[in-house]
DNA sequence: CGTAGCATGTAACAGGTTACATGATTCT
DNA sequence: AGAATCATGTAACCTGTTACATGCTACG
């Protein structure tokens, strides 16, 4: 079974960086890990607590010292032997549900203008974020001196292999449903 | 908001083509869907009983009449006007979490041995998936009758290329990680 | 002075999984 | 005879989202 609660693991990885704001984690999430990872505040706040009372996180309570009020929190020894024991193991799930792709599964229902028109927004909605996680990669291309640029690197890589396999693979669907409009 | 229960809909749709008992379900799910979509036995069958409550199914038992015991399942003309529905609205979301990459992301902590082995694991996964997928591909495009075929085809090809684009990037992702090695 | 962004949090609910329980039937 | 597979189900749990509630601060 190992450890499942993934929202944990995501937190104690990326306070291993840096000190963080619960807000900060929220934006973190929906920029560099979006397109492989997600989180609300909902699961971002309590587990923060939660953590904290397992004395894997402590907080650096910095309010009223300057500007408003925030709680950074960082990672104890106990939560970093705890980050490095999770990263060590294998992974046991890499989950994906693509809504696009049941749908398109059951075309036969839905007819063919439907599903181009589930491709095409697919593809407008991928478009976009190719073209950011392709700069990204640049940028990170460019300056390669802290230790860390190698591993969000290989992840933007990943991102941006991947979209471009989505963006060929939109090109060759419409391609075939509309071989098949002839019919 | 719409419609997110989304196990509904696999069961609609799937039943949108022949009537299938709970277990039928499960091993489509484990085959044919797979790549982009799972589900257990414990949403399954909860989901065909509130299926059948609502009236968008129902069952036909075939329990004592020939063989073993069960419950095969098919669509009413309320049930299918409702998939018809739920297939038409756009896609709400594709979710994805990686947990490999995940793991690669927070690398700096896990060093570059811990990354290598979390991608060779994931390189192990997708090979042998990854020729399965194309072998279906193949025998789709030899046999095109059925007007279904055109959408599972499409979406095996969907496996295809983003399996082929995530194996050119195990291979990327090692060499970039080697080069990082002499420095 | 209003809007956008910073910042923290919770309650209700949704939507699943895991593990267990049970038993028939087919194949070897 | 025993294993694998067919077949149905449930209870406990987990994990997370949505929607709401609150208030400060920086900027134009």
């Amino acid at each position: 079974m190992a450890n499942d609660k993934r929202m944990d693991c995501v937190i104690l990885g990326l306070l291993s960086h840096e000190a963080l704001t619960g807000y900060d984690i929220k934006k973190k999430l929906d920029t560099s890990l979006s397109f492989f990872w997600s989180g609300s505040y909902g699961s971002i706040y309590p587990t923060l607590n939660k953590l904290s009372k397992e004395g894997l996180i402590v907080a650096t309570d910095s309010t009223l010292k300057e500007g408003r009020a925030k709680i950074l929190y960082s990672l104890t020894p106990e939560g970093h032997a705890f980050l490095k024991a999770w990263l060590t193991e294998p992974v046991i799930k890499d989950e994906l549900r693509y809504e696009t792709l049941l749908k398109l599964f059951f075309g036969g229902e839905l007819g063919r203008v439907g599903a181009l028109e589930h491709i095409k927004r697919f593809e407008e909605k991928i478009k976009p974020q190719y073209e950011l996680l392709q700069m990204i990669v640049e940028s990170l291309k460019a300056v390669q001196e802290e230790k860390d640029h190698v591993y969000y690197l290989l992840t933007a890589m990943f991102g941006v292999e991947t979209y471009e396999a989505y963006l060929r693979w939109c090109e060759k669907a419409k391609k075939e449903l509309k071989k098949n409009e002839t019919k």
